[in-house]
DNA sequence: TGCAATCATGCCGAGAATGCAATTTTTAAC
DNA sequence: GTTAAAAATTGCATTCTCGGCATGATTGCA
């Protein structure tokens, strides 16, 4: 026979083993916001979400080390990443510029892991704008973000060859950046996908870049739902 | 001032029971505070807290809703406070004007608080040094912070006239002020008092409302630690 | 086929947090 | 000054989160 599925050509890191473990971790990842989103996060118990995705509560702690990481930590290294990304993306840009770009794609990222889950999008979406008023889900996210931001925070700095001990700067601004593509995480799945995640970043830094003028772009941000004519992609 | 020990002029809302109440809430944040400084917040119990503050641990549920409201939440009725504030504030200003006043008062106040735990200011905040930089506290504090921003986002909302649903405008700038609020707090802890809250918070606001340029005089704190031109108070 | 690495699971324990009932302290009324 | 009501402290039981450890099953590789 020749090959019949030798893993060579679509998933390098593909293996019977490797590809369970990302199932279990999508499984118990819409099982979890699934719940939640019905009940929740108060009502809903690691068990819950365990037995919704057939495995035992005790595996659940081997993926996700808390019962809020599983509705925002996807990835483990995240943070790493980003700090890295800040630390060097086109090193001539402007601060603000660099975090624009870098948070946007990360967002982007995340947005896309939702849709992985499978179903319908806008059904995720819609079921999330639920979550997004429950004030222990808006706590676990703003909570899980500190390590983002403190990863940003350390990006910045060194970026701009500054000393975190004796210079405000690049916490304050990382603090800034984070939080806001956090709001419009949350804002974004509030609308049920009406508006379009990387405009209203896009908007949103704009906001950030210009000083919150009470006129910003941001304000009629659901007149551009969609995207508009061509090209919508430039600088 | 030749009153010894009445209870007259001070404190509006007293009574012995009261009084007791205050000195015990008191008594339990000093001690959690105190702890956490030389552990970290992984390595302190509830059962510590309590037993060091001389209750019951029981009792201290019945203060604080949690081991991490201890740490920040001195005021239950904080955020219905500040929403009102932002919304009812100088109302021809503009937003972020009042934002940063509104705001830099709550900041002084929790200060203030701080201060009124008894001890030496300096160190306290020398031992809050080492928490700064703790990921548990990190987290928790911007979970804590979650439940103002929500309050700020619906000041601004009703300040402009806005809906949360449609305008995504006062959650993203709630989400920014709130978390460099919390960034200044952070970064003012971690210089032992070194440089003057409140101008760290100026600096800070003036920053954000400008974009945050790289050149900003938030980069300098450290060179003006205390008020510089008139009034010079110096030690 | 057999060995080693890895994964799922169960069991156990510490700690967080809440409800309930009993007890003690403070307040207020007589 | 005594006493009843109100409120606070406490103990006890229970649920839930979370991590360590041992064990058996599954997978990867020779």
């Amino acid at each position: 026979m020749t090959v019949t599925s030798t893993p060579s050509e679509t998933e390098p890191p593909v293996s019977l083993r490797e590809r369970k473990k990302q199932a279990t971790r999508r499984l118990l990842r819409r099982a979890a916001l699934g719940l939640v989103a019905e009940r929740g996060l108060a009502n809903v118990t690691v068990e819950d979400i365990a037995e919704a995705a057939e495995v035992s509560p005790r595996t659940f702690f081997n993926y996700f080390p808390s019962k809020e990481a599983v509705l925002f930590g996807g990835d483990p290294d995240r943070a790493a990443r980003l700090r890295e990304h800040v630390a060097t993306r086109a090193p001539g840009e402007p601060v603000i510029a660099a975090l624009r770009a870098v948070l946007a794609q990360d967002a982007e990222g995340m947005a896309d892991e939702l849709r992985s889950l499978g179903g319908d999008p806008a059904d995720w979406l819609r079921r999330m704008k639920a979550a997004r008023t429950d004030p222990l889900v808006r706590a676990a996210h703003a909570g899980q973000m500190a390590m983002i931001e403190r990863a940003i925070a350390e990006g910045i700095a060194t970026r701009l060859g500054a000393d975190q001990e004796t210079d405000p700067y690049p916490g304050v601004l990382a603090a800034a950046s984070v939080s806001v593509i956090r709001a419009c995480l949350s804002f974004w799945t509030g609308t049920s996908g009406a508006v379009q995640l990387g405009h209203l970043i896009d908007q949103a830094f704009q906001a950030l870049a210009g000083g919150f003028p009470e006129d910003s772009a941001l304000r009629d941000i659901t007149a551009v739902p969609g995207k508009r004519v061509t090209g919508t992609r430039e600088a």
